[in-house]
DNA sequence: CTTTACGTTTACGTCAACGTCAAGTGACTC
DNA sequence: GAGTCACTTGACGTTGACGTAAACGTAAAG
C-alpha cells in the first residue's frame, strides 16, 4: 500500500466505486479534455470498460495531487515524476535509498516555495498596515 | 515611498547605482530576452540613456518580485497586477479601500498555496517514514 | 428506430512565456 | 576605418497545457 492508493476514508484495499470522465471532470472543476490530457502524459491511467474510461479512487487521488501540484506551479512533467515516486517499486535497499533522496529533493523544493510565500505574506502585511495608517490619517485629516 | 522603491539596504530615496541588461539578467539567472519580455508586458520599465536600458534598484526589486511570483506559480499577468498594486495611487479613501481589498484577495490566494504546501510536505514526511521503516526492516531481515 | 446524451479518437488551433535568428546602432580599440 | 563588443528592435519558432471542432460508437428514452 502506498500514499496514492491509501484512502483517507474507511477502506484501504479496493474501493468498488467508479466514476465517469464527466463526473470526475465536473467534480474537480476541470474539463474532460484536461483529464484526457493528463492521461496522455501518463499522470493517470484509468481502467477501460471497452473503450470507455472508468475512474476509481486511486485516479481521484492522483487527480488531487495533480491539481495541487499545478496550484503550486509545478509543470505536469514534474508532477508526473512526483506522483510516480509514490508508486515506484521499493523492494531493494538501493531503490529505497533512491526514493529517499528524491524525497529530500522534493522537500527542499517545497520548503523554498514556502519561504517565498512567507515573505510575500509578510510584505503584504506590512503594506496593508501602511494602507490602514494612511486611511486613518485621511479620516482624521 | 512604497514597498517596491523602499530598499532593504541603507538608502531609501534615490540609489545612484545602475546596471545594464546583461548584468541584471546574469545576476538574476535569466536571459536578456526574458527581461525584455517582462518589460513588454509592463512588469518593469527601466530608464533609457538613448536607446540603451539602464536598470536601477527599483527595477531589481521588481525583478525579485517577478521571479518569486513565478516560483509560486503565478502567471506574468497576475504578477503585474500584484506588483502594480504596490505602486497604485492611494491618495483617496476609495483608492485605499480598493487596494486593501486587493490585498485581502492576494492574501487568500497565498494562504491557499501555503496550505497546499503544508499538505504536500506532510505527505512527504509520512512517505519518508514508511520508506525508512522499510529500509530498517530490510537491514534487519 | 431515431433522437438524445455521453463517450471516443484524431487533429488542428491557441495562448503564454519565452528562444532564436537577423539586422542594425553606437562606442571603443587596434 | 575596420573589427569587436554590448546593446537594440523586429519577427518568426517552440514548448506546455490545454481548447475546439469533426466524425464516429453506444446505450437508454421516447
Amino acid at each position: 500500500m502506498n500514499l496514492v492508493t491509501a484512502s483517507s476514508e474507511s477502506e484501504t484495499a479496493s474501493d468498488p466505486r467508479t466514476w465517469t470522465i464527466a463526473q470526475v471532470a465536473d467534480e474537480f472543476g476541470v474539463t474532460h479534455r484536461a483529464v484526457r490530457h493528463y492521461e496522455e502524459l501518463g499522470l493517470i491511467s484509468p481502467e477501460r470498460r471497452g473503450t470507455v474510461r472508468i475512474y476509481r479512487r486511486r485516479d481521484r487521488t492522483r487527480l488531487n495531487l495533480i491539481l495541487r501540484g499545478k496550484r503550486l506551479g509545478f509543470v505536469l512533467e514534474e508532477i508526473r515524476t512526483i506522483i510516480n515516486l509514490y508508486d515506484e517499486p521499493r523492494g531493494q535497499a538501493s531503490q529505497l535509498r533512491y526514493v529517499l533522496n528524491q524525497i529530500n529533493d522534493r522537500r527542499a523544493d517545497l520548503e523554498r516555495r514556502r519561504r517565498d510565500i512567507e515573505e510575500a505574506l509578510k510584505e503584504l502585511d506590512d503594506f496593508e498596515q501602511r494602507c490602514q495608517d494612511d486611511l486613518l490619517a485621511l479620516d482624521r485629516g
